[in-house]
DNA sequence: CTTAAAGTAGAAAGATCGTTCTATATAACT
DNA sequence: AGTTATATAGAACGATCTTTCTACTTTAAG
């Protein structure tokens, strides 16, 4: 077996505490009993607690480009619409409660540890997806435009713990649409 | 004095550091020794934790509407940029990490208690008000233009740990005047 | 069948948490 | 001057946290 399968709970268990509950809102023995799994199970798999949580960020971005990988054609007409539609996917079936990254950050930021660097890199790679599929767009303020429909994308994850992940999603469509219509 | 210097003090503290490390990162030892003041002190003012937290939103929200109020002219031909500039104007002085509100929401929320209360009646509150905003300028479909508003705002508060506020307000700003002249 | 790896339960250490308590000091007001 | 409210420092409580330890059991591959 290439990889234990008590880890893998482990990792599953963390991720959907530590999203509902926050990091800090989570204790490991609370995640050792919904796995299922003694404490030295989890200590055999992750060094520490940082280091579970690095990892639960590592799986769940991995999830999040999949949702993208799997939606988006970049030679498309209109790929920020399906990047948008994309990423309602994946608030829909696995977010309720904002961006866990945004948390990581804001829990752990200006600490110097490798939870902020995870969280962080993963916000600057989305960015520069979008820079890319300006790019072939051929639009020539490809960070600009970026930057905003990543600030589109932010703001639907946010709104989702208000209004739901489908109307959040509906409306940053819409949004989306009238954007790439009227902007250079 | 109506009102006592230490509790505004301990108000004062509490906020910079539950914004910055997080409800649940932050000890009382912490606020008590930032604020030079006694643990008692706190314990008279405010009941517990939970109920400095509660205190400690009512007293930021008042502050971000007085943002709004001071800059939204409601009769303006354009109070949702208004609103959009007021908003940033509050991001750039008061917020670099997120919104409060949505956290306390994040870490508290589904428990039954007032924290999350109080900052679900804050986004609802703001939402009331731009619809209000809308129905004014005499737009059919109020609750999707506040709803789309508000997931803009909320976008450029997300924003704003990873581009800053001036930048992230600079989009929103820019979004917001092509979708208020696009949109029925 | 044997052996090494992986998992078990649960106690324990050491730190920190929120909260309460005690006992004292300071300041303002009648 | 005396009373009252507010502040003080710091010990103490019980709970919980992360991490480590011990000693026992299961699992799986050679």
């Amino acid at each position: 077996m290439s990889r234990s399968v008590k880890k893998d709970t482990l990792l599953k268990v963390a991720e959907s505490l530590f999203y509902e509950h926050g990091f800090r809102g989570v204790g490991l023995k609370q995640i050792i009993n919904e796995a299922n799994v003694a404490t030295m199970t989890l200590y055999n798999h992750f060094s520490s607690k940082e280091n579970l949580i690095e990892e639960v960020l590592k799986q769940r971005e991995e999830r999040y480009w999949s949702y993208l990988d799997a939606h988006v054609e970049m030679e498309s007409d209109s790929p920020f619409i399906l990047a948008a539609e994309a990423h309602g996917r994946f608030l829909k079936e696995e977010s309720y409660k904002g961006c866990m990254f945004l948390r990581a950050i804001e829990d752990y930021g200006e600490m110097d540890n490798n939870i902020e660097k995870i969280a962080r890199g993963h916000k600057q790679k989305l960015l520069e997806y979008f820079q890319q599929l300006a790019h072939r767009k051929g639009k020539n303020n490809e960070k600009d435009l970026a930057n905003q429909f990543t600030l589109l994308l932010e703001g639907t994850t946010s709104m989702t713990p208000l209004i739901g992940a489908e109307k959040a999603t509906e409306y940053s469509i819409a949004m989306a649409r009238t954007l790439v219509q009227h902007t250079s």
